[in-house]
DNA sequence: CCATATTAGTTCGACATCGAACTTAATGGA
DNA sequence: TCCATTAAGTTCGATGTCGAACTAATATGG
């Protein structure tokens, strides 16, 4: 016979299927948004230090965005090609280095998100907005 | 002055940041269920096939799934020496071929759900079921 | 019936990401 | 003090993904 367990496992696996989907379309909206060579990960460097405050570390970057450390100094190289941000050597710590967002980086993010709701304008309406307010 | 559609916008934004989180979380515990070797995007086409049904074309998950062509060429090359899908000619179309799902390829599906759903068991609790319900 | 356009799949070069190993610097216990 | 351990960042090789160009097969319009 099917137990309750199952169904619900069920319910949580499909939930978890739909937040991917979510992702998959929101991820392809946002890179359309980006110039050539930012990539949506970089983007989400670059917001993740203007929401939380920059002045932090690579390490401390890659564990808030979930990735490893190699990836982190290839993403910092390219938005230090594109100065976006700069990256010093701790003077506290001779091993770390201390990431800070510039002018132009702030500049870049508050382009990319008007870009991102404009296009999605089209798409999300009052009463999708709706909807969010309820799930949060 | 700050205009009702800027903070309408703000909070769209979040929202997607916080879909994006919520991906890469769950993403992260799928990684960790699979056999080496087999990626998150690997295991989402087994699971496309169970669940829509077996017996169509590369192009047609490709579509299903979002990503190109090419990408999905390596992906079923990957899959397919794991023996977890067919592909044959397609009788009807010389350019076409369609992909059928293994019994291996069904019993690797349930396997990484069941391990998913443990491991997911510690963090997710009736209130959380409870909330996935009222958002859908 | 043939030339053109479209479609399925592959190949190629580039980039993002990963795990593992390495280098250098800080830390902590004998 | 000195050696072992830990931590930060980088390098290397492998894999997933993409866009563009290519091949082969089908569809279409004259």
């Amino acid at each position: 016979m099917t137990r309750k367990q199952d169904s619900d496992g069920l319910e949580v696996f499909g939930f978890i299927t739909e937040v991917g989907i979510l992702n998959q379309l929101s991820t392809a909206i946002l890179a359309k948004c980006l110039p050539d060579g930012v990539h949506p990960s970089h983007f989400a460097i670059v917001n993740h230090l203007a929401r939380t405050g920059d002045g932090t570390s690579p390490v401390r970057i890659a564990a808030a965005m979930q990735v490893t450390k190699n990836t982190m100094t290839h993403s910092l190289k390219v938005l230090g090609d594109r100065h976006f941000i700069t990256v010093e050597p701790d003077p506290e710590d001779g091993r770390g280095k201390i990431v800070r967002l510039t002018e132009a980086g702030r500049a870049f993010r508050e382009t990319a998100i008007r870009a991102v709701l404009a296009r999605i304008g089209d798409v999300i309406g009052p009463e999708q907005i709706e909807i969010i307010r309820r799930i949060k």
